[in-house]
DNA sequence: CAATAATGTAATCACTGTTTACAACTTATG
DNA sequence: CATAAGTTGTAAACAGTGATTACATTATTG
């Protein structure tokens, strides 16, 4: 992990305020969510004055649109590792370890799954490295599931829907987390990133087409 | 709908304020979503002084909570009423009838949903209200999914597993649409309700034990 | 070196949630 | 009925916010 300390800088300009202010709006983040991000603070901690800011960022949502950018690059690459390393070339398998890392990565950084995800705190069209990071996820789930299609293993087909289904799946599951409302449907003695998994794991035996009834 | 204006009382009292709040903050809700709400603003729409409101609330998530209550009442009985019209007894038809509603309201009304769904705009576990509606719909969801399990319905008899899958395919739905990710995703020629709704009888078509592939 | 662009500061604006002292009205009580 | 005790409004203030503006300082470059 970078540290970016407040450099108490001499000279007049900072040389490095954009990195630094984004360094000290994610602190504010994981201290206390998004809510708790203001950019007079993050100015403060970079040891600047609090109109300094707007002149790398057009306003507020610009800054944590960065912060954004930083975590779905961080979000994206767990996923593509988790990929890679898949022992199996099976496309479904291949599935279930991207939705595995998804809500692995969701549940144990969860306040930034939450800036990525929701759509009013950052400026989505503005950035071009938010729509590529999100569109690799998305590819890695269709190129997976047309394999599946082509090697006769999904019980559907209309992939289409056999895809939202899963996105959806996994993104409810991520977002129930976040929102608090996973508490009242958590399977006892498991921790949410297992019953997460466990769900995720239930809903590739539906698709498949494999005969299994589960478990 | 109940009109509740300004009704530019000449008395020192004003009679009506905690409701008259209440339908000001939904009012502005409904023009610029949970993030135009302001307590100053809803005082002056009713025609009050700004510290007026927290004589009646004991600060701004509290009128928030009341305005997720009002919502998550409507929401509540359209579910009701949806699954009380429903013609065949068969528990998953009546399950596919929850889901259906429940995407069909969340849709419609995108602003009010996301209240009642995020954690940090209300205060969820103060409100007797809340969580009793939120329990009978999950109470809905659960009898009809025990029901089909003792009929043999179900393709898995993990019933709990099913039914966090269930819940969160409609939740991602909803939140996928709320969260505006789901342009990436519609259907050509199809309107978001559709496909929301498609993709919910492609997974009930995954649950059944009916022997079908799916379309 | 001088002109120019980039990047900082200080002051200010309008707005927010919230609190406090006080005023006006309503209700309960002697 | 009078008066005491709530209840519910107002006015003024506070600290915090995002953002803009005029200005100062520094870096870059012709």
């Amino acid at each position: 992990m970078p540290k970016a300390k407040t450099p108490r800088r001499t000279s007049y300009h900072h040389g490095n305020l954009r990195e630094v202010l984004i360094d000290a709006a994610v602190q504010l983040v994981e201290e206390g969510g998004s809510d708790n991000v203001s950019v007079r603070e993050a100015a403060k901690r970079a040891g600047v004055s609090p109109g300094a800011p707007f002149r790398h960022f057009a306003n507020k949502t610009a800054l944590m649109t960065a912060v954004a950018e930083q975590a779905m690059s961080r979000f994206r690459s767990e996923i593509t590792n988790a990929v890679e390393n898949v022992a199996t070339d099976n496309p479904i398998a291949r599935f279930a370890a991207v939705g595995i890392a998804y809500l692995r990565w969701a549940i144990r950084n969860p306040t930034h799954f939450q800036i990525i995800s929701t759509r009013s705190l950052i400026d989505w069209d503005s950035s071009e490295s938010l729509r590529r990071d999100n569109e690799a996820v998305r590819a890695l789930v269709e190129g997976s599931m047309v394999e599946a299609q082509q090697r006769h293993l999904l019980r559907s087909n209309d992939i289409a829907e056999t895809q939202i289904a899963a996105r959806a799946l996994v993104y409810g599951l991520a977002r129930m987390y976040i929102d608090g409302h996973f508490a009242q449907w958590a399977v006892a003695g498991h921790t949410a990133e297992q019953t997460a998994q466990n769900v995720l794991k239930h809903f590739v035996t539906l698709i498949g087409n494999d005969g299994s009834k589960g478990d």
